[in-house]
RNA sequence: GCGCCGUUGGUGAAGUGGUUAACACGCUAGUUUGUGGCACUAGUAUGCGUGAGUUCGAUUCUCACACGACGCC
C-alpha cells in the first residue's frame, strides 16, 4: 500500500500542522525529524539504538546506494529494510543532492546529470528514470522525483529554466515509477520567487503526487529567505498532502517551518555534528571537545532521556572525544538526533494546545540568550 | 679527571650574523543543513641552557660555567 498521510489538527494561530503517517512498517506523529542513513546506516548507529531515539522514520540516499553496492544486491537482500534490518519506515533521496553538492553545470542536461563514479572513474547518468528505478528496487517505503538542487546565489533567469526542467523530471520519473508498496513524493523548487514556487506546485499537483518535497532551501542561503521559501510553498500546497522540507535540521529552523506549515524534517547536522563533538542543548549548541567539560562529571542535559544522559558523563565523553574514539561519536550522535526528536515532540504538543508561538519565544530565548 | 658531541615553545624538531624562528603533533577557539563521514579555518616561543665578549646588530661567532650523551683513564 501506498502511505497514508491524515491531519489531526492545524495550530490555531499558524500554518503548523500535527499529523501521522502510516506505512507499511509502521505508523509516526508529524511534525517529525528524520535522521540521515546515506550509505543505508544511520552513521555510528544500531538500528536498536536509532529506536531508542525514537526516529519515526530514516533517509537513505539513492546516488550513494546506486554506486555501491548497486541497487541490484539490495534488491536480492529483499530490499532496503532487510538488507540493513531496520523495521520502521525509510525514505530515499533521488540523488538530486548531489546535482548541487557534486555536478557542475554544464554536467546537467535536458536527459540527465552526468557524474564520474569516484571508486572506478566510470563515466555515468543519472537520469529521473533511472532514479525511479533504482529506488522501486531499493523499495523504500518514499522515493523521491529526480530534481535539480538549485544553490544559492543564483539568476532568477537560471531558475526559471531549472524549474521547467525540475517539473519535466517529475514527470517522466512518475511515467517510470512502479511499485506498489512505495510512495513518490514530487519535488517542488523555484528558490525565492513566489511565482515559480507556486508554478511548481501547481504543475506537481496536476501529476497527483503522494506527497510534496519543498527542496533548495539550506543551500548557503540567508534565514529569512529560507523562512519565505517555505512559505511561498507551503501557501499552495494541499492541505490533505504530507510536506517534507529537505535539508533543514537546525533546530530553529525545525520550529520556525514547523509554524509555516513543514510535517517532517530531515538534516545530516545532528550526526556530523555529535563526530565532531559538537552537541545540542536546550541552552544551544556546545562542543564537548572545551576545556570547560574536562572534570565536569555532569550529564550532557540532565532532562533528557536517551541513552548518553542517562549513563555518561560530559568529562567521559569530552576524554573519548579528544580521543577520537568512535563510541563518544555514537554517545553524542544518539543524543543529538533524541534532541531533535525531542523538540519535534514538545512542538506537537505545542500544536495540540494551540500555543506554539509562545514555545518559539521560550526557545529562542533559551537557545540564542545564554 | 681528560676528550668529544650536544642544549631552540607543552612535545618532536628545522633553521639563520640583520624586517613576522619553518613544519608536525598537542593545546585553545570557531565552522559544518536532501553526508564524496572522521574535514576545514584561525590562534598558540618578544623566545633559541646561563653569564660575558666580538659586532652597527648574536638564537647563529668566541670564551667561561651549568646540564646531558658517548669514549678513555
Amino acid at each position: 500500500m501506498k502511505i497514508e498521510y491524515t491531519l489531526l489538527k492545524k495550530e490555531k494561530n499558524t500554518e503548523a500542522r500535527r499529523g501521522k503517517i502510516k506505512t507499511n512498517y509502521g505508523t509516526f506523529d508529524t511534525p517529525m525529524f528524520m535522521p540521515v542513513g546515506t550509505q543505508a546506516s544511520v552513521k555510528t548507529l544500531s538500528p536498536e539504538e536509532l529506536k531508542e531515539c525514537h526516529s519515526g522514520i530514516i533517509l537513505a540516499n539513492t546516488y550513494h546506494l546506486w554506486l555501491r553496492p548497486g541497487e541490484d544486491v539490495i534488491n536480492h537482500a529483499g530490499g532496503l529494510h532487510q538488507f540493513m534490518n531496520w523495521d520502521g519506515p525509510i525514505l530515499t533521496d533521488s540523488g538530486g543532492f548531489q546535482v548541487f553538492s557534486l555536478a557542475k553545470p554544464k554536467d546537467i542536461s535536458e536527459e540527465g546529470v552526468h557524474f564520474k563514479n569516484i571508486y572506478n572513474g566510470d563515466s555515468l547518468i543519472l537520469t529521473p528514470e533511472k532514479s525511479i528505478e533504482v529506488q522501486n528496487k531499493l523499495d523504500s517505503d518514499i522515493a523521491m522525483s529526480f530534481d535539480e538542487c538549485v544553490g544559492f546565489p543564483h539568476t532568477r533567469k537560471y531558475v526559471e529554466d531549472s524549474v521547467e526542467r525540475t517539473i519535466r523530471w517529475a514527470r517522466r520519473g512518475k511515467e517510470a515509477f512502479h511499485n506498489d508498496r512505495q510512495s513518490l513524493f514530487g519535488i517542488v523548487q523555484g528558490a525565492e520567487y513566489e511565482d515559480l514556487r507556486k508554478h511548481c506546485v501547481e504543475e506537481l499537483v496536476k501529476m497527483d503526487f503522494d506527497g510534496y518535497s519543498i527542496g533548495g532551501t539550506a543551500v548557503g542561503e540567508p534565514k529569512d529567505l529560507q523562512y519565505k521559501q517555505v512559505e511561498y510553498s507551503c501557501k499552495y500546497l494541499p492541505k490533505d498532502k504530507v510536506r517534507y522540507l529537505m535539508g533543514v535540521g537546525d533546530p530553529i529552523d525545525i520550529v520556525e517551518n514547523t509554524i509555516r506549515g513543514v510535517d517532517i524534517f530531515d538534516c545530516v547536522a545532528p550526526t556530523r555534528l555529535a563526530r565532531h563533538g559538537h552537541f545540542y542543548t536546550m541552552q544551544g549548541k556546545k562542543n564537548i571537545k572545551n576545556s570547560q567539560y574536562k572534570e565536569d562529571f555532569t550529564p550532557i542535559e540532565e532532562a533528557c532521556d536517551c541513552y548518553c544522559c542517562k549513563h555518561y558523563t560530559k568529562a567521559y565523553i569530552h576524554h573519548l572525544i579528544k580521543c577520537e574514539e568512535t563510541f563518544g561519536q555514537r554517545l553524542l550522535s544518539i543524543h543529538n538526533i533524541r534532541f531533535l526528536t525531542r523538540l519535534t515532540e514538545d512542538l506537537r504538543k505545542a500544536i495540540e494546545n494551540d500555543t506554539i508561538l509562545e514555545y518559539r519565544e521560550q526557545f529562542i530565548k533559551n537557545y540564542y540568550e545564554k
